[in-house]
DNA sequence: AATCAACCCGAGAAG
DNA sequence: CGGGTTGATT
């Protein structure tokens, strides 16, 4: 057992009853999971077909694979399960979701922008975005909390729904699931809700879920949403250990139904449990613990930890409050150069943001100096249109029944079917109830289209059985490369008018290629459905290269990470905390701890910013600094400066709209 | 079916 | 400001 301190140590050894691991920021969760893990393989005798631990993300369940690979066999790994919980309810749907038919094991897990095609496609008239996302934000808080549409229309009833009558959004629901299961579709919140209902409705999976697993390791435990706390207590209703590890203090998911009680109310819901806490710091600097101490201790808090270190004192961070955000973002830039001066590599550098579109001014001023970036998150690879494209074939090849993908694919790249046709053939499929695709071979029959039309529908019926025959025979690259041919998706792209966005679509239809080849020899396999499993449970983080750049992201995304040089921009009232959580005292609690996580992600040198005049929909807003910045005794700071630079003075009056003094 | 201009409206965070 | 959609035109 590798270097652990006393009270880590402790945790390790808990094995014989169930445990909470209150682990604060860098206090060496990963190590005390790894090393429970190899514990109980080596010193308990524990089979590691027993041990199961459930991570958030792919990152850190690879990172625990790999620490723990270094010391159990290769045959033990095998049969150890570290898997995140989606990936882990997709292993267990595969297995049993023909006991909840009409669904069968060669499913589609959908994404978002999917999801809202749907909608959009269900609606019988034009749906705003907004309305949209309402729907589909009530129907995953829904499953989340279990409900599916049959459930009772009480059940429904207790939710918020503004100026609309539940029922109303119950409707949507009922036709979005009803199509969700016509063509064989799983949405993210099915992965974690479907596992639970089957474990109540089918012996078999039950039974299965009660023999095998004995111990039971959940990483990041104060992001647990109903659903997948309830998958925790069946593992402990069926007489397994559990050790949960999480810290409260770093609860920043409550928006996509993470309830903070789940790790607070552990002690009461897990008979004979204990409670550990971890609270040395092995990461950051002491200057920057004692900052990060300031915020936190502004929220409520049941677990009161305060974190500290044996590391070198180091710098307090440091705060402008600059003119603009364009300047901050330049300024941010120049400040890179600098610390990579001092010997800081780029790789150790990261920015973070509270919200997406930040990151533009950034990336400008990034290219400018000409230092390399890279962007994780925001717009996704795997949802880029030219890569869409390519896996809406493979989706239809894997499951036949998708008609979404096939949809996406039957006149791209173009070839004679216009909407016309495919409006009468989703129509025909409806009345004979038959699927889009058994739809195509059905209207020769029933002369539903002119002979033209029903040859070209035919034409494209016998390219796919042709890609299902190369399928059997190639390997996954190697057939991936022929249907780019066949299908005349490389071609297409490779033609495009704009050389520049040709280049760039083909190199990325060439990266696929490459993640796919990556993927069919780690995982030695050359399994389509694998693969697209694989690329629809890919996370933003998977996109962290080792490549000497400076990391561009969200706070959101940033958790779990550390970099050496840390930046976090736009400390600004409405900006972070976001406007739309500033009436709402809990919210504003997340926003804190969301500031909290930023800050425990550096190490040695940590700056704050904001700007006090920010460009929203091309108008200027002028803010003031954020509440969190106020909350740090000013003796941590390095460096400290609220006033805004006013050297415009057209902006003046903007600026005393509200009286400084009214605000500090 | 493809192209383009006018127009509308919006972007909170993610598996 | 800029992406996405609509509707007119070829």
């Amino acid at each position: 057992m590798i270097r652990l301190n006393k009270i880590q140590k402790k945790a390790v050894e808990t094995t014989d009853s169930h445990l909470l691991v209150m682990a604060g920021a860098g206090s060496g969760k990963t190590r005390v999971i790894t090393s429970k893990i190899i514990h109980l393989i080596k010193n308990k005798g524990v089979p590691p077909y027993a041990i199961l631990a459930i991570t958030f993300t792919n990152k850190a369940a690879d990172e625990m694979k790999t620490r723990v690979k270094e010391v159990l066999s290769s045959t033990d790994m095998r049969h150890l399960q570290v898997r995140t919980f989606h990936s882990f309810g997709a292993m267990l749907l595969r297995s049993f979701i023909s006991h909840l038919p009409p669904y069968d094991s060669r499913f589609t897990i959908i994404d978002p922008g999917d999801q809202k095609k749907i909608i959009k496609s269900l609606a019988e008239k034009a749906v705003k975005t907004a309305q949209i996302n309402f729907i589909l934000q009530l129907i995953s808080s829904w499953k989340n909390d279990f409900l599916y549409p049959d459930a009772p229309f009480k059940s429904f009833a207790m939710y918020d729904t503004g100026s609309k009558e539940p029922g109303y959004y119950r409707e949507w629901y009922k036709k979005y699931q009803d199509h969700l299961l016509k063509n064989n579709l799983l949405d993210f919140d099915d992965l974690i809700a479907l596992p639970v209902q089957l474990s109540q409705k089918n012996s078999a999976c039950n039974d299965y879920l009660k023999s095998r697993w004995r111990y039971v390791l959940v990483d990041e435990y104060q992001d647990t949403n109903t659903c997948q706390e309830k998958i925790i207590r069946l593992f402990y209703q069926n007489g397994a250990t559990i050790t949960a590890v999480g810290d409260d203090d770093q609860s920043i998911y409550s928006f996509r139904g993470a309830d903070i009680t789940n790790i607070r109310c552990f002690e009461n819901n897990y008979k004979k449990s204990s409670v550990i806490q971890l609270e040395q710091n092995y990461r950051s600097t002491q200057s920057i613990l004692d900052a990060a101490n300031d915020v936190i201790a502004h929220n409520r808090r049941k677990y009161q930890k305060k974190l500290f270190t044996r590391n070198e004192t180091g710098e307090y961070p440091s705060f402008t409050f600059y003119y603009s955000d364009r300047e901050e973002a330049a300024e941010t830039a120049l400040e890179i150069l600098k610390a990579n001066d001092r010997g800081c590599a780029f790789a150790q550098t990261a920015v973070f943001y509270r919200t997406n579109y930040q990151s533009r001014l950034l990336e400008e001023n990034l290219i400018q100096k000409k230092i390399p970036y890279q962007i994780i998150g925001g717009y996704k690879f795997f949802e880029r249109k030219e890569i869409k494209d390519i896996i809406s074939y493979l989706n239809v090849l894997a499951n036949k029944r998708d008609s979404l993908s096939l949809q996406r694919i039957i006149n791209f790249p173009p070839r004679g079917i216009g909407k016309k046709t495919v409006t009468r053939l989703i129509n025909f499929a409806a009345d004979r109830q038959l699927t889009l695709m058994q739809a195509f071979s059905q209207s020769r029959s029933c002369k539903l289209l002119p002979a033209k039309t029903q040859r070209k529908i035919d034409k494209f019926s016998e390219l796919i059985n042709k890609l299902e025959k190369d399928m059997q025979r190639h390997s996954l690259v190697g057939f991936m490369k022929l249907l780019l041919q066949k299908t005349m998706l490389f071609p297409f792209y490779q033609q495009l008018p704009d050389k520049n966005e040709a280049n760039e679509r083909c190199e990325n239809i060439f990266q696929l290629l490459e993640a796919a080849g990556e993927f069919a020899e780690n995982n030695k396999t050359n399994s389509l459905p694998q693969f697209l499993e694989h690329i629809s449970l890919h996370t933003a983080q998977d996109e962290m290269a080792q490549q000497d750049t400076v990391k561009l992201m969200t706070v959101h995304n940033a958790k779990g990470l550390e970099f050496d040089t840390v930046f976090v921009t736009g400390m600004e009232e409405n900006t972070f905390p976001h406007i739309l959580s500033i009436d709402d005292p809990d919210e504003t609690e997340e926003e804190r701890r969301l500031f909290y996580v930023a800050m425990t992600r550096a190490r040695k040198n940590l700056f704050l910013s904001g700007a006090g005049e920010r460009k929203q929909y091309g108008r200027s807003k002028y803010l003031f600094p954020s509440r969190f910045i106020r909350e740090i005794d000013r003796n941590h700071f390095k460096y400290y400066n609220d006033i805004s630079r006013i050297d415009n003075k057209e902006n003046m009056e903007d600026y005393f709209v509200i009286d400084q003094h009214e605000y500090f």
